[in-house]
DNA sequence: AATGGGACCTGCGCGC
DNA sequence: TGCGCGCAGGTCCCAT
């Protein structure tokens, strides 16, 4: 579930935390986590490296090290990064220069972690598309207009634009007025706009209150986000609409639970 | 090109 | 109380 919003707060916190710091031994619980290379090397490659650098790129983040070699941490839904750690249940345990550990925990095991050479030559990083913040509203109405697929999915197409999962999808049509099944190329220019100020303003007020505690997402230290409390629409079937007291629906579209409210959303 | 489904996983909540 | 089942979702992959 992790999200744009979600992994900008536990980069921001990792900056805090772990920057500047050395790795000094690195515990492999649980290998399938790793994609490359394999466990053994990434532990010697990465034990006495010293983290330069954190960035994220869409749900991704990314240590720069001191190397040359950056790891590469895609949370997936339940991945999670905790400082300082406690080790219990962890999948990879960090132990960094300051005696201190840093832990990433995923549950159900989706999660990827990977040392490379260049993070920027990972096939999955060079196909996505611009995040949100970083297009502007001419540029977004013209992605939208070559576009006959149905909005919501096409707004969690990470080759589309990046960082947006189902939650935010769901928040910000909501915010919208727009039906998630609409395509994306009949949305009028207004209708566009507003799309675009409400993912935008969706995001930053996540960001504001360090994400959605939906499921498996903490911050770095553990605590839950702040962001649930929020929600309009999302995990709120059958609840009556906070703007017009309808009755607020769940149903799959592409395969995903998809929440809106059928009177506001046209 | 767009869409649907399954796979990857595990734990939770549901109905019986 | 306990069992089996559906569901949760990010991404990839295959089929239509």
């Amino acid at each position: 579930m992790p999200e744009l919003p979600e992994v900008e707060t536990i980069k921001r916190e990792l900056e805090k935390a772990v920057l500047g710091k050395k790795i000094t031994e690195v515990c492999v619980c649980n290998p399938k986590v790793i994609r490359e290379p394999a466990p053994e090397r990434l532990k010697k490659e990465l034990t006495g490296a010293t983290i330069k650098n954190i960035l994220r790129r869409a749900k991704v983040l990314i240590f720069e090290l001191s190397n040359g070699k950056s790891l590469v941490i895609h949370l997936k839904m339940t991945g999670q990064l905790v400082y300082p750690g406690i080790g219990k249940d962890a999948r990879v345990v960090f132990h960094l220069s300051d005696g201190k550990t840093l832990d990433f925990n995923d549950r159900r095991l989706f999660a990827e972690l990977r040392l490379l050479s260049d993070w920027k030559n990972l096939k999955f990083i060079q196909g996505l598309g611009p995040e949100p913040f970083d297009i502007s509203l001419e540029q977004f109405k013209a992605m939208l207009d070559k576009k006959k697929t149905r909005i919501k999915p096409l707004l969690m197409d990470q080759t589309f634009i990046s960082g947006i999962g189902n939650l935010y999808a769901a928040e910000a049509l909501f915010r919208a007025r727009i039906d998630p099944r609409r395509p994306a190329s009949s949305l009028v220019d207004k209708e566009k706009e507003l799309l675009f100020k409400e993912i935008k303003d969706t995001l930053r007020e996540a960001i504001e209150h360090k994400g959605s505690s939906i499921d498996q997402y903490v911050q770095l230290t553990g605590r839950p986000g702040g962001y649930v409390k929020y929600h309009k629409v999302y995990g709120r079937q059958g609840k009556p609409c906070l703007v017009c007291k309808g009755t607020v629906k769940r149903i799959a579209l592409g395969g995903r639970g998809t929440y809106f409210c059928p009177r506001c959303q046209k």
